[in-house]
RNA sequence: GGGCCUGUAGCUCAGUUGGUUAGAGCACUGUGUUGAUAACGCAGGGGUCACAGGUUCGAGUCCUGUCAGGCCCA
């Protein structure tokens, strides 16, 4: 028989490796066709609500690293509160609606003219589900633990009805109205245009200089001052409503010479402008900032019934012009904001084809705008305004599609009136728990600046604005009528609104005083999707059954603070008069290793489902807690490797504690904690706040901060020491003694916790542990609850007697690596140690009441008093001697010992030893070792 | 240009109300084991705390500015 027989060394099947991309998969499968989802959700259907609510990814394009933080990142959540006493459901969504599925239709050679609205909608909702089962199916292999059966889908009837309702009660409290706003429109198919239709070119544009004369200078400026203003596009004049000025720019009121009129010109552009107007010489009669000038007013070049407001506008700028903007409100974004501020009208002169319109004047009208500067040159010289006209090369936007340029256009616009409620949303922002806390101030100032919400877009796929026409074009918003449409949507699918006539849109029998004929039409545009998802939480949590309002989390990218977090709760405070989310946890982007942004034209992005077949998901999920996600993250091959290092730490640690509980029953031979060893308690304790830490991270989202304990304990407590010296017990010890059994009861527990507490992050290796461990009651590990805190009483004084001890242990460690570099000794086991302690130093070694020589892993082990130190060196205040072990070594333990040979039968083995072979491994005695 | 955020060892992170020679894990180097072995232990090297000013007896920690980077706007 050979000594290592009479040993228990560790003895396990678990592989060192996970070979996670081949294994990884066949798991996911498993879960998935026993419906592990929804087994966890019965067992805890009395529990609390615990209610994640997800926001939709757009359904669309292959999955990036950012979704997989996000959804990786709400599955660690919901996997934690369903095995720590809640039903947590997660319900994954996905945003279907608005233009890039509509662009990618057209790319594939759709023709959105050639077909009716509906035909165009079914293609894109077919698309859309096709993008929705495609990246389900790339959410699945990320793990993820949701109702992937039952999935909410902004495009579903009910999702759509909800939708409308939310729209309904915003209506009925007046919070909806009629307005108008530029829009990028182009005349050559006559439609609005998105930013994303729009390509650039450099084109020549003929740009005028002209005067306005002042009319109210409000006593700074006489009525002989003309302010000089600059156009690139002249048929704006037409329907120009003010001059924007900045407010901390200097303006300087000059006098040419040889003219008898003052003009204004910012005083950074006289150099540049001057010489245009052939003014080599003039004279400086005033200056004044831009706020000085506000609100005065000018008389229109030729229209001196209208007024010209002086305004002041963050968009001045010295690059080019005067530093005075002609400001035309219906045909720029920067003017209709301004404008708007100012309360002027947004006037329109040109129609939806490009022909300027009889608003424009008799001289106009008929006139294609780009053929007018001639007619607004004639017109301004006429009134002796015109200065100089100038050719100049610019950008300037074309229809991607025509080829033309297009022109900016205020066009009817449906708007939310956050206005209306601002502060509403503002207050309810205070019932709101922002992790990170910054999330509230940035939140907060986004609503405090925001404008109205523009809810109309003038495509196809979408949700129609259910809103009417009477005869006379009376807008009918009634929140009856759009709540009968709600209830066609929820039966029919929103594609009814587009097959239907509007009388058949109408609860039957309608009428209206506006409709004297009973005739009535529909509105043709849509709403903005971020009206969609930001109606989420009436399309989903008012409408299943298991989810609670308001959701507890929200979790998404930080710039959702712009989007889905914005839109949401200004929906919800407007239809319910709350908050949506009780918490909302933002994440920040995902980096290349230099800290810069990924994208695909730099080559510099890393796909998750690459990280998926080539490392593991596990890696990519040990990876998102082990970084700040409150930050942005940088991300690269050298991270990833790095973290997987960690987990094959983390791995092989469990393996070790498997391996040496195999023969361990936990029900039958589990030691009481007061009957442990006195190690066996400490690292009980240990274990026991590692718990409780862990936990109080999950509770509070803090990820990375399990990251940090978990490899922590692992590598330190685990690892270095406990793991380490318990190799002189578990292996040496009688099979069934105390000592061993009381070892094995902590490496259960610490194997099992450990487990339960990384299953939320690393599902598949937890449930692959689980395989091996036959006495635990539920099939898998996901059905198991997270361990439970103890109460051990007041452990302070023990933790403090042992963190001196470790302390000491670290300066016997100095001793013996010196003892090594020395060569005189190999390994611990030959070390004879001896030290010198202070009464207080013997005081805490006999308050340990612990096998001191075993937790140093020397053969021998000398304690005396200071006073007797002769030949000792001080480590960190510990007075301590090595020299080489005496005795002989045993083959079996490898320590040396003094009491060798004693039994005639084992003359290698020490007594103690021998007395343990003898009574479990008898035939030892008959066979012999070797 | 504006709102919000970030910059501590090669990497990922700690650094508590400003207070002694700035910490951890990984990686690296050396070394011991070869009964966790494509593993494990021990020891060690490594940082002008982005930069520049300022407040203070004293600043990684507070203030200002600069630079670099990110999200969202304009």
């Amino acid at each position: 028989m050979k000594y290592k027989d009479t040993l228990n060394l560790g003895k396990t099947a678990f592989p060192m490796r996970g070979s996670l991309p081949k294994t990884e998969p066949i798991r996911q499968q498993k879960w998935y066709d026993n419906d592990l989802y929804n087994q966890r959700l019965a067992q805890n259907e009395n529990k609390p609500h615990f209610n994640l609510h997800d926001g939709p990814p757009y359904a669309n394009g292959n999955i990036h690293l950012g979704h997989a933080l996000n959804k990786i990142s709400k599955d660690i959540i919901v996997r934690y509160k369903n095995m720590a006493g809640f039903y947590a459901p997660y319900i994954p969504g996905w945003d279907t609606h608005g233009l890039p599925i509509e662009q990618q239709l057209t790319k594939a050679g759709h023709d959105r003219k050639s077909m009716p609205k509906s035909a165009w909608r079914d293609l894109a909702k077919d698309f859309a589900l096709e993008q929705v089962d495609k990246q389900r199916n790339d959410f699945k292999r990320l793990g993820i633990m949701a109702d992937w059966q039952n999935p909410y889908i902004t495009l579903q009837p009910e999702f759509e009805a909800a939708q409308v309702r939310v729209f309904g009660e915003m209506a009925g409290k007046g919070y909806i109205f009629k307005g108008s706003k530029p829009v990028y429109w182009s005349w050559s198919s006559e439609s609005a245009l998105a930013e994303a239709e729009i390509e650039y070119h450099d084109i020549d544009s003929t740009s005028l200089y002209y005067a306005n004369k002042v009319k109210d200078g409000h006593g700074i400026l006489d009525d002989n001052t003309f302010l000089v203003v600059w156009t690139t596009t002249p048929f704006t004049v037409t329907a120009s409503r003010g001059i924007t000025l900045g407010a901390d720019i200097d303006y300087s009121v000059i006098k040419p010479e040889g003219e008898s009129r003052q003009f204004v010109l910012a005083t950074g552009r006289l150099d540049a402008i001057t010489p245009l107007f052939g003014w080599e010489k003039y004279e400086t009669v005033a200056t004044y900032k831009g706020k000085e000038l506000d609100r005065i007013t000018a008389y229109h070049p030729w229209d001196t019934d209208t007024e010209e407001l002086v305004m002041n506008g963050d968009h001045v700028t010295l690059d080019a012009g005067t530093g005075l903007v002609h400001t035309a409100p219906g045909f720029g974004e920067d003017d209709f904001n301004v404008g708007k501020e100012y309360g002027l009208d947004a006037v329109v002169t040109v129609d939806e084809k490009g022909y300027m319109t009889k608003n424009a004047g008799p001289d106009f009208e008929g006139k294609f705008y780009d053929d007018v500067a001639d007619t607004v040159i004639t017109k301004l010289t006429a009134a002796d305004l015109f200065l100089a006209k100038e050719k100049i090369n610019h950008s300037y936007p074309f229809d991607w599609r025509t080829k033309k340029p297009i022109i900016w256009r205020a066009v009817p616009q449906w708007f939310a009136s956050v206005e209306k409620f601002r502060e509403n949303i503002l207050s309810e922002l205070d019932n709101v728990n922002f992790i990170p806390d910054w999330g509230k101030k940035r939140l907060y100032n986004m609503i405090r600046d925001r404008g109205d919400w523009v809810i109309s877009r003038q495509r196809v796929w979408g949700v129609p604005l259910p809103i009417f026409y009477a005869e006379d074009q009376t807008p009918i918003l009634d929140q009856k009528i759009i709540n009968h449409v709600a209830d066609l949507f929820e039966t029919h699918g929103s594609n009814y609104w587009f097959e239907h006539e509007a009388k058949d849109l109408l609860p039957e029998g309608y009428t209206n005083e506006h409709s004297p004929n009973g005739k009535f039409k529909k509105e043709e545009d849509i709403m903005d999707v971020w009206f969609d998802s930001g109606s989420s939480w009436a399309g989903v949590m008012n409408t299943r059954e298991n989810v609670d309002y308001p959701a507890d989390l929200y979790l998404e990218g930080s710039d959702q603070y712009r989007g889905w977090f914005n839109s949401s709760l200004i929906t919800s405070v407007a239809a319910t008069g709350h908050a949506p989310y009780k918490n909302v946890l933002s994440q920040g982007f995902t980096l290349d290793g230099n800290g810069n942004k990924m994208s695909k034209s730099l080559g510099n992005t890393i796909s998750p489902l690459d990280v998926a077949d080539k490392m593991g998901i596990e890696i990519l999920r040990l990876w998102t807690i082990s970084v700040d996600t409150s930050q942005d993250m940088p991300v690269s091959n050298e991270i990833l490797k790095q973290v997987s290092e960690s987990y094959r730490k983390l791995r092989n640690t469990l393996r070790f504690l498997m391996a040496n509980t195999a023969d361990f029953n936990n029900k039958t031979d589990s030691i009481p904690f007061n009957d442990r060893a006195a190690h066996d308690q400490y690292f009980s304790v240990l274990l026991n706040n590692f718990v409780k830490d862990i936990r109080d991270s999950y509770d509070n989202y803090q990820f990375n901060d399990i990251f940090k304990r978990v490899i922590n304990f692992v590598n330190v407590d685990l690892s270095a020491f406990y793991l380490d010296i318990a190799k002189d017990v578990v292996y040496v010890e009688a099979p069934t003694g105390n000592a061993r059994r009381s070892m094995q009861t902590v490496f259960y527990e610490t194997l099992t916790a450990l487990t339960k507490l990384l299953l939320p992050i690393l599902p598949h290796t937890a449930e692959e542990v689980w395989e091996y461990l036959p006495n635990e009651d539920t099939d898998y590990a996901y059905l198991s609850e997270m361990p439970e805190v103890h109460n051990l009483g007041d452990t302070s004084q023990l933790l403090q007697n042992w963190d001196v001890f470790m302390s000491m242990r670290d300066a016997v460690n100095k001793a013996l690596e010196e003892a090594r570099t020395a060569e005189l000794i190999g390994k611990n086991a030959e070390a004879a140690l001896t030290l010198y302690l202070t009464k207080e130093q013997h005081q805490l070694l006999t308050d340990l009441n612990a096998n001191v020589r075993l937790l140093l892993m020397v053969s021998q082990l000398y304690v005396l008093n200071e006073e007797d130190a002769t030949d000792a060196t001080n480590y960190d205040g510990w007075l301590i001697a090595v020299k080489h072990a005496v005795g002989s070594v045993s083959p079996r333990d490898r320590m040396y010992h003094e009491d060798i040979g004693l039994d005639d039968a084992f003359p290698e083995l020490s007594k103690h030893e021998a007395d343990i072979v003898r009574e479990f491994y008898p035939e030892a005695i008959q066979e012999g070792l070797e």
